[in-house]
DNA sequence: ACGGAAACGTCAATGATGCTGACCCATACA
DNA sequence: TGTATGGGTCAGCATCATTGACGTTTCCGT
């Protein structure tokens, strides 16, 4: 039941348009998107948090296995910056997954004072287990909406992004890990 | 800064293109629709969070207001299905909210063992302080992607939904109240 | 008119996530 | 040698959400 292309259902109970480029900033517009946000970002989590839920752990660890993932080697520090949380609120959730052997810290090769994170094998499944399900709900959001959509949430979403925010995405998508050979 | 249109700068470290339709849904772009909720969420509500941590509430608190103030006269039933959440959790921050003076509970009309919930004008002037903290973000995000990448974003989010929240969502914004006049 | 069920409220206990403040250790570096 | 940095940890606190168990009022069907 894809949605009908090009219409915007969204604009209810409007007035006449006036203007087309100006209409849709109307504050109906953005209550809609207010409540998308909740629900969706609640809904696209709902699933990972079920499988984590059995393991006793919490969105907090899936955020850790996800980021160590996307980038292994990274320092705890800047697993901090981009988690935007503090060192206590890590050290809860990290210590524990180490503790169980879903991450390993090695000491950096530069500096030995960093750790650098890695998944082990046993991390790297539960984070597969993890995307899994939400592949399902992404994929299916993304099909029924069509790529032309697609490229248009990613603009928005990054919109509503910091500066900060914004240079962590870049940094993730960009250099795989910066050098330190094993 | 607006994004270059078209390109998706999502592809990143791919093979030559093998289909563009399906290529889309490959693994590095999802793990960045991850990245851009994570990251595109949370800043959306980092301003009002700054707002109601003065006044010693947090997002449950913004919630009931956002919603109590899309649908004037909700039951605190309606409330509860909406927000996926237990009454003992809802009660912690309603009745706080109701003791303050930012939402009444009149009894049902047709059904008085309901509460029917609106905002005072005090909740009202909350929580459009707290909308206008989130318009900004919102609109600067919408100005920047255009008014077509808006309509994926929605068309995205809500595919993210599930049933239960596509349902919800589209209540809000149809019938303003069912009858039930003062 | 009676009894079950629905709508709402509330008490108690628990857990996950986050915070601040205060330390500590090991390492880097001037 | 002395200070700064990366990381870890302890104690205490707040928010948000949970389950389970009751209690009250009101509705409605038999």
């Amino acid at each position: 039941m894809p949605a009908p292309p090009g219409e915007p259902d969204a604009t209810r109970g409007a007035q006449p348009p006036a203007g087309r480029n100006l209409l849709f900033l109307r504050e109906e517009e953005l209550r809609l998107a207010q409540d998308l946000l909740f629900f969706g970002y609640r809904d696209f989590t709902a699933g990972a948090d079920a499988i984590l839920a059995d393991l006793n752990m919490g969105r907090a660890h899936h955020r850790v296995l996800h980021f160590v993932g996307r980038r292994p080697g990274i320092t705890v520090g800047e697993l901090l910056g981009i988690l935007g949380i503090t060192k206590q609120s890590l050290g809860r959730v990290l210590t524990p997954l180490v503790e169980d052997g879903y991450v390993v810290q090695r000491p950096g090769r530069a500096d030995r004072r960093q750790r650098l994170l890695q998944l082990t094998e046993k991390g790297a499944a539960l984070e597969r287990r993890l995307f899994d399900r939400q592949r399902e709900t992404v994929m299916r959001a993304y099909r029924e909406a069509g790529p032309q959509a697609v490229e248009g949430f990613r603009r928005v979403m990054r919109g509503l992004m910091g500066e900060e925010a914004r240079a962590a995405l870049d940094s993730l998508g960009g250099p795989p890990a910066p050098a330190e050979p094993r």
